[in-house]
RNA sequence: GGACGGUUAGCUCAGCUGGUUAGAGCGUCGCAUUUACACUGCGAAGGUCAUAGGUUCGAAUCCUAUACCGUCCACCA
């Protein structure tokens, strides 16, 4: 009776029969879905294959609806990211960076990087994405690149980038700038040491930045250290004596401590402002590699923490320490590789985002972007309203290289070498800035003004702006904040219609699934234990905008369970309804239909009524209990029930319901509708080819 | 310090444009049948909807406060 033997070869007929292309020149209206592109760093996890199912239910409900569905999938390189997973993976193989140099590396990252792509690949087959393969994108690719080219040009153009020595927040560890949105802050418990600098004493945590100390600064309105402001003090330091001058700073909190300051413009981001304002010179204590330079002395060399813990007893000695106390506080700590992040002055590039930002405020606030959860628009425009320059550079291979090219001291702004005697910038984009372009770049931005080699489909006239898009919340400033800017600032349009920020699903105790915890649950082990349909309908009922989900092994089994005898369920309801039905000469729908008839399918046209209302407003969670309860209570349960005393009455409104129901199923369930669908005698090719029912 | 979310059955969660006895899944207990389906059917137990006030004819749902949990932002030298 079903002709498919296997989930995957339903998946392999959809994508022979090209159910998933979307078609530019169709007559029918839009609907376009943009994959958010997972990082190039290995398997999908659960948060993952909850968006993912949310995406093929919106894109196959719009389908069924008539809509031309585009379904876009990709891929982005993640930087950081992989670049620390391919460095691990090399040094395995006892290879380096050093020993590869940049273009071996590069041909080798290349090749690792179809390897980790083929595992994501196959996972979103699994989970049944009816994405559009045919024109899946990837963040380095050739039309990536010439966007990000035109992003980088117009902004550097427009006079928006700026590149110099500032200071910024450095990971020792990844040997790279990164941005403040991706530093994070953990408690810790450390020492605060008082410290005598001349006729004042201070407070710090961080002694070690002492040699890089060059002023002291109060708070103008504290009376106590009125009269030491503007003076120069002989200070007692572990390099020998050295002059130094009290300023007055309205940063200085005077109830902290003892109200006095030691100002280190190269090491602390407030120092850095203080020495701004009062013109102070910036000593570099701390190089790129987390080591004390020079500056230090005899503490050359050390790391940071060694450094503080070896020149403890020197400080006593000189009765320069002369308090310590417990103090517990934030230290920021690099977002992806946890290691204590550093604020140095390196040379990078920025945009000057104010106007940009601004921009995007003003369209946030005419709702051309309707947010699920609502919330989340107070959310943007509060980090928007206060937005930093963005540091762009980061100093790693793998990336879009800046197209900045030197020769002597001339500048050139261009993708290939302008010629002989150039060499370009070593230091590559911030992965965000592709990332931020991904709605343009992926529907052929550009294609229309560039007329070169590469030819590009162009796209955007039909599907930009994007009906919808979704996102883990935890990027919503990373990513979802900047392609607002972005596509703003070069189409004065949103990118998308639709923001759905899902809930994160955390353990039973509420924490983030995470590798070093070991507490993470895979999708496949799901799928393989309840099927695909049971796992995606288990990953609904967490699908409400905003709200986090806690789960176990043991929760999720649950539920996958609960929907795979749903999915046994129905392949019973259809086995009585279709295979074992008693008379071949069925009857029409009459007009008399019995009281039960009236009653299920009354049932039925109430049922198509809200779960259209609930996909529309995205409550898939809604739509998916009531379709159980209505398959299961209503129509098994009581329909079916009675109708085996008049099987022949009633088997036209079987059929009938079983077809409907399974149409309004199938964004949820497409796999298993689909077979049941190819089991009745009259049917089109596909259930995905069905109309939906209102 | 600022913003936001949560607190409902043993567990995980729905419900919250206020309106009859507050729902689901899993778990528990009882009964039934070998049935399209035991990956079943029927039924039961189990909740002062965090707490205290308020609005209302009526509040799990709206308002105020409190407690606890959580998230985000800022970051204190």
């Amino acid at each position: 009776m079903n002709k498919f033997k296997k989930e995957s070869e339903i998946y392999e007929f959809w994508e022979k029969e090209k159910l998933f292309s979307a078609d530019p020149n169709s007559n029918k209206k839009k609907y376009s879905l943009l994959i958010p592109p997972p990082n190039l760093t290995g398997e999908l996890h659960l948060g993952h294959a909850m968006q993912h199912s949310i995406l093929d239910a919106v894109a196959r409900f719009r389908r069924l609806q008539g809509f031309d569905v585009l379904l876009l999938p990709g891929v982005d390189h993640a930087g950081i990211q992989f670049e620390s997973t391919f460095d691990k993976h090399l040094a395995k193989q006892g290879l380096s960076k050093q020993k590869l140099g940049r273009e071996k590396w590069l041909e080798l990252a290349w090749k690792f990087k179809d390897e980790i792509y083929k595992s994501l690949s196959g996972s979103w087959r699994m989970m049944g994405l009816s994405a559009d393969w045919s024109r899946e994108v990837f963040t380095l690719e050739e039309k990536c690149q010439r966007a990000v080219f035109e992003e980088f040009k117009t902004y550097y153009d427009a006079g928006l980038i700026y590149k110099g020595p500032y200071i910024v927040q450095w990971c020792p560890r990844d040997r790279t700038a990164i941005e403040d949105v991706e530093v994070e802050y953990e408690e810790r418990k450390e020492k605060l040491y008082y410290l005598k600098y001349g006729p004042l004493t201070l407070a710090t945590v961080r002694p070690e930045t002492k040699f890089g100390d060059t002023a002291m600064a109060v708070n103008p309105k504290d009376k106590r250290y009125k009269d030491y402001v503007g003076k120069e003090f002989e200070i007692e330091t572990l390099n020998g004596k050295k002059k130094m001058r009290v300023v007055a700073d309205d940063v200085v909190d005077p109830d902290f401590g003892t109200g006095v300051i030691k100002v280190t413009p190269g090491h602390d981001f407030i120092d850095y402002e203080i020495g701004k304002r009062h013109n102070l010179p910036i000593i570099n204590v701390i190089n790129k590699e987390g080591r004390l330079t020079d500056a230090a002395g005899k503490y050359a060399g050390m790391k940071v923490t060694e450094a503080r813990e070896a020149m403890i007893p020197e400080l006593k000695e000189k009765g320069i320490l002369v308090k310590e106390e417990d103090y517990v506080h934030n230290v920021a700590v690099c977002e992806r590789c946890k290691s204590v992040v550093e604020p140095i002055i390196s040379e990078e590039w920025f945009v000057k985002v104010e106007e940009i930002a601004k921009e995007a405020i003003q369209l946030i606030n005419k709702d051309a972007i309707k947010f699920l959860p609502g919330n989340y628009k107070k959310i943007l425009i509060e980090w928007l309203k206060g937005i930093h320059d963005w540091c762009i550079s980061r100093s790693l291979w793998w990336g879009h290289r800046i197209p900045v090219w030197y020769r002597g001291k001339e500048i050139k702004v261009s993708l290939k070498s302008p010629g002989v005697g150039w060499k370009q910038d070593e230091q590559v984009l911030d992965t965000w800035f592709s990332s931020g372009l991904w709605p343009l770049s992926t529907l052929g931005w550009l294609n229309k003004v560039e007329s070169g080699k590469l030819k590009v489909e162009n796209l955007l006239d039909r599907y930009f702006p994007w009906d919808f898009e979704i996102s883990a919340p935890e990027i919503k400033f990373l990513w979802i904040a900047r392609m607002i800017m972005i596509s703003n600032y070069f189409t004065k349009m949103e990118p998308f219609k639709t923001m759905f920020f899902h809930g994160m699903l955390r353990d039973l105790q509420g924490r983030k699934f995470s590798k070093s915890l070991g507490n993470g649950i895979e999708p496949g082990y799901l799928i393989g234990q309840w099927g695909v349909d049971a796992t995606r309908m288990a990953l609904y009922t967490y699908s409400i905008p905003g709200r986090d989900g806690r789960v176990s092994k043991q929760t999720l089994d649950e539920r996958g369970k609960n929907f795979r005898n749903f999915a046994t369920k129905i392949r019973n309801i259809a086995r009585f309804v279709i295979e074992l039905r008693t008379t071949d000469n069925r009857l029409p729908t009459t007009d008399n239909r019995h009281k039960d008839d009236i009653w299920i399918q009354d049932k039925l046209e109430r049922l198509v009524a809200r779960v259209t209302k609930n996909l529309e407003s995205l409550e898939l969670h809604l739509a998916v209990e009531d379709i159980y309860n209505f398959v299961w209570h209503d129509f098994a349960d009581k329909y079916i029930e009675k109708s085996k005393t008049s099987r022949e009455e009633a088997q036209a409104t079987l059929e009938y319901v079983l077809k409907q129901v399974m149409i309004i199923l199938h964004p949820f369930m497409p796999f298993l509708t689909e077979e049941i669908y190819q089991q009745f005698d009259v049917h089109r090719k596909s259930i995905m080819l069905e109309k939906w029912p209102l």
